[in-house]
DNA sequence: TCGCTCTGAGTAACGTGTTACATGAGCCGG
DNA sequence: CCGGCTCATGTAACACGTTACTCAGAGCGA
């Protein structure tokens, strides 16, 4: 394989025009620069970028940690991501942690062994990572709830998801039960929080019994689904914490004799393609992914060129949708 | 940043005997071992895994290609080889080319300056790569089609839809309409060969009324069916060439006024989770996404190593799996 | 004790693109 | 015509982990 001596042997040039003519092209003359040309044409020359990026100390990557790829929520995002990196000369690597400590510390390293330049995390915090980390390297929290540490990009959790119960409230519905994701989980925390007020606000008491924990997949929405089918006062309405687990709870509910949305309204959360075309179409909330992509490089772009962006925080706007698994309350 | 040197300098020992007491340990004592394990903690030393990947002309990355990474099918192979990946001490590039032969090419320079050792491609293949490349490089097929060039792994497909039709001819369907993915995609022509022997074998004419083109997504499944409920004398079943569109071919029907199975069976391919708990839930063929990425990962290795597998094969078993969409033909 | 083998460890070359610094040509104003 | 500036280019140091090669010393059989 040919390297940048050879090319400018066969240019008649030295080495560090052939490199400036290559990485700072407006630094060449013309002339210059057209020896150069033909010459990495007849050899085929490919500059290594291995030594490149030693040379520079940089790997022009960025490590996605995402818990599951197979969500298409967090596809969406990691597309754009991607599609953006792209754009600005930087790979993406793929680090699908599946919600274990022990494999997002070996992620971390690749960014300690400078094999990637900074992490964009879609995962909410999880209080063993914040601790072992002074997040001295760059990192960006996407997806994330409010309170994170460090930079965020993320929507109101909170603001959105007490939308969304304060709709079904306004649909006459008093027994509204929730389909949480893990406990554990920001997001959780923070949609909860928002399905509080809403009850709140409408003087609707707080009833546990018409909680149900899921992990944010389809299973566990019908799990959590059927628990709460077996309720002596079952809800009229079922506010579940992402599409997934309300398409699960759609299926449950059905399994039982229910119609949706007329014995029982379901809400979603995530905007999945899915949830469009399931039946009944899910009334849902949209978080923007593409404008996530978009500012997360942008931040992350920053951070690397050693801007400190300690508490920036983006929160961006979300879509409130209504689609047909959303009825007045009948009984 | 500490280096390999400091920390010699600090254990008292030769930069050669650290560097072999990480990456060869049987060939340093005990004594010296111990000797490095105290500085590097000392001074918080990481390796520069740039330089060692530069010397050893390596980037331990596989660029893995994919036309579409919100395809939940493609993102269960992905989190597979992922996994498997890790394991073996490889980070894994991730190219959403979004079916663009420009970003492919663009993902293709990877390779060649040597920031991935390799390319797993998931699509089928296009003619357009295929010739412009001479697999100079570690390059392996996954879902591939019959006769792609170079190593693959794949189910077979014309079997596998074969064995759907002919389920569907064994529910007493002969109007049997089909929902293809885009014309010049190895996997539609594989998939449209299956259908079309099922038919002969059952002596049933092939009509090409019958068959509407789709795009492999939801969406493209619901004009598909909508066109083929507009016929005059519309199919007792439609067989789709993946489940996404089996999704949006059941809303189109139910839209329609049909009941499936009742009315119309619909068929998938893939077995992804919506499939499961859609109404009805899908019979489908499901392929075996792990062994894919286990034996992606062997062949990958291997081909780095050195070894030529210009024709090896692997062909794995599919499941054919019946559930609710598929009932006997009642007009 | 001699000579051979084996083990552990040190020395230094190596890979390859980048860039600070040096060099030289050309040009302008004074 | 000279000092000083700009522009293009060349020279060589540099980043840092790996490994071929060399050497010292221990162990052992003859």
């Amino acid at each position: 394989m040919s390297n940048i001596r050879e090319v400018a042997r066969i240019a008649g040039v030295s080495v560090a025009t052939v490199s400036r003519a290559l990485s700072h092209p407006e630094k060449v003359s013309d002339a210059s620069k057209k020896k150069v040309r033909d010459a990495i044409k007849q050899v085929n020359y490919r500059p290594n970028m291995l030594a490149r990026n030693f040379r520079s100390a940089r790997s022009y990557s960025l490590l996605v940690l995402v818990p599951d790829i197979s969500n298409p929520f967090f596809a969406l995002v990691i597309r754009s991501i991607e599609i953006q990196a792209q754009k600005r000369g930087y790979s993406v690597l793929l680090g699908d942690t599946q919600d274990s400590s022990v494999r997002e510390q070996d992620y971390i390293r690749l960014v300690e062994t400078r094999l990637a330049d900074g992490i964009i995390q879609l995962r909410p915090m999880s209080d063993n990572f914040h601790e072992s980390n002074e997040f001295n390297f760059p990192y960006l929290h996407l997806c994330a709830s409010a309170g994170s540490p460090g930079p965020c990009i993320r929507v109101d959790n909170v603001a959105a998801f007490q939308h969304m119960v304060e709709y079904l409230v306004s649909l006459g519905h008093r027994r509204i039960g929730l389909i949480t994701g893990l406990k554990g989980n920001p997001h959780t925390v923070d949609r909860l929080k928002g399905y509080k007020i809403a009850l709140g606000k409408a003087g609707i008491p707080y009833d546990e019994a018409l909680v149900a924990e899921g992990e944010y997949m389809i299973w566990s929405g019908v799990n959590a689904a059927n628990k709460l089918c077996k309720l002596e006062n079952p809800p009229t309405a079922i506010a579940c914490m992402n599409d997934e687990m309300a398409v699960g709870a759609v299926q449950a509910l059905k399994a039982n004799g229910l119609d949706v949305p007329k014995d029982v309204s379901v809400t979603g959360f995530d905007d999945i393609a899915y949830g469009r075309y399931c039946d009944p179409p899910l009334t849902t909330i949209s978080q923007p992914a593409d404008d996530m992509g978009i500012i997360a490089l942008d931040m992350m772009l920053r951070m690397i060129g050693g801007e400190k962006l300690d508490h920036e925080e983006h929160i961006l706007p979300y879509d409130f949708i209504v689609r047909k698994s959303t009825a007045p309350r009948t009984q």
